[in-house]
DNA sequence: TTTCATTTGTTCGTATGTATT
DNA sequence: CAATACATACGAACAAATGAA
């Protein structure tokens, strides 16, 4: 596991953006691949520190930018090319 | 001001989509016409006695459909034609 | 089949910040 | 300045879906 990005708590950049940002890094990067499965909100909670809304906002954002999909019961993941 | 259609407690469908429901049908029927102000999230609240965040999901519904604009610090709106 | 753990969905409460009027 | 309104973020609880044991 590799130290996980912080979060910078004097960027203004609201704190779900910037994990949002970490996570789309690892998208664009390949790190997480087409198919890969993202962190559960719980993971995205105890990784970064934050409450389940900011985890759950994260998520939507990613989703709402189509970079993600969610399945409930199962987990959010990469889409397939 | 017409007496507010009420949300039931036993209809499965979550409370957020059953007054996202409402306030749809009264965009699709002209009562909510182009350029008209929705109730604000304070006003979901007290209408239909739920929580911010469930009034706020309502909102986040109708505009994620592109039915309605938020202009922060004013308020949701129907777009003009 | 039933049980259990995991994960997301929904709902409520509270507080603070920022922007507009 | 004050009122209004949305944005962000903390906490808490229960429900629903899934899959594995």
């Amino acid at each position: 596991m590799a130290r996980p990005r912080e979060v910078d708590p004097w960027d203004p950049t609201p704190i779900y953006l910037q994990i949002a940002g970490f996570l789309r890094e690892d998208i664009e990067s390949g790190k997480l691949a087409p198919g890969a499965q993202l962190p559960s909100e719980k993971e995205i909670q105890q990784t970064y520190g934050v409450a389940r809304e900011t985890a759950r906002a994260v998520v939507r954002k990613l989703r709402d930018e189509g970079r993600v999909v969610t399945l409930p019961g199962r987990g959010t993941f990469v889409p397939p090319g």
